[in-house]
DNA sequence: TCAATATATGCTTATATTGGCATATATGTT
DNA sequence: AACATATATGCCAATATAAGCATATATTGA
């Protein structure tokens, strides 16, 4: 299938919508842990999402240590695009999405000089 | 679900990404008969994918006679942003849709001061 | 080297999606 | 009114997707 339908496509899930967005704000990387405590759900979901992003070219992903960073990988004019298209979406009228940006604060006050120090909280 | 998600998802399948993608090359509202000519794809399918896309608010339908027309909806910032990534891509190198755009070309043809005369071909 | 931790992955099941086919509906035509 | 045509839709089967759970892998630290 054509990549960029490949990319509509799993932006169309709610979870993987989520993590993408709470990336998108963050505008930095995160780890899993993170955003398994952020979303509130399972590591494996977290994980198996992340995989599809990342093989669908919309995150990268990075080694430190035990952790994996993910992060918002817009090195190319579709994929800026797209993001900007979920920048635009005013309307975080959304419950869980709203939830989910008051969770990324909470989380990334944490971190200690900005790195990873708590895990699974 | 979020409706920007469900947007996501119904342009993350190939017969409805041709459909939006040549209804965005046509720039113009094509009826039911000239995409099932235009795609090579069954008229129930191609009813059906249109309906999906209708309510996702991606197309909007008018009827003019036996005929249904369906075009592009971008009357909304989120809806314009992302038909703009599909205008971003350049590669369309996949062979199915380069011949959906010769096929639309074709069918364009057949009309008569612009109105569709021709029905199944 | 062993244990703990972070993450990924295989398997199974539940659910959703898609296509095919038949048929219903609506409109225009004779 | 009967018929033809354009389109939509209900039902079924095939396939794809997602969640849950268990477990594998990799890395760090004792």
């Amino acid at each position: 299938m054509l990549n960029e339908i490949e990319k509509y496509k799993v932006l169309g899930e709610q979870t993987r919508f989520r993590i993408v967005m709470v990336l998108l704000k963050a505008s930095k990387e995160l780890c899993v842990c993170e955003l398994e405590d952020i979303l509130n759900v399972p590591q494996y979901n977290v994980s198996k999402h992340l995989s599809l992003l990342k093989h669908a070219g919309l995150l990268e992903e990075r080694k430190e240590g035990k952790l994996r960073m993910y992060k918002i990988k817009d090195d190319n004019q579709f994929n800026k695009i797209l993001f900007k298209s979920m920048d635009s979406i005013k309307a975080v009228s959304d419950e869980t999405l709203k939830q989910d940006l008051v969770n990324l604060q909470k989380r990334l006050a944490l971190r200690k000089n900005d790195r990873v120090v708590v895990t699974r909280n």
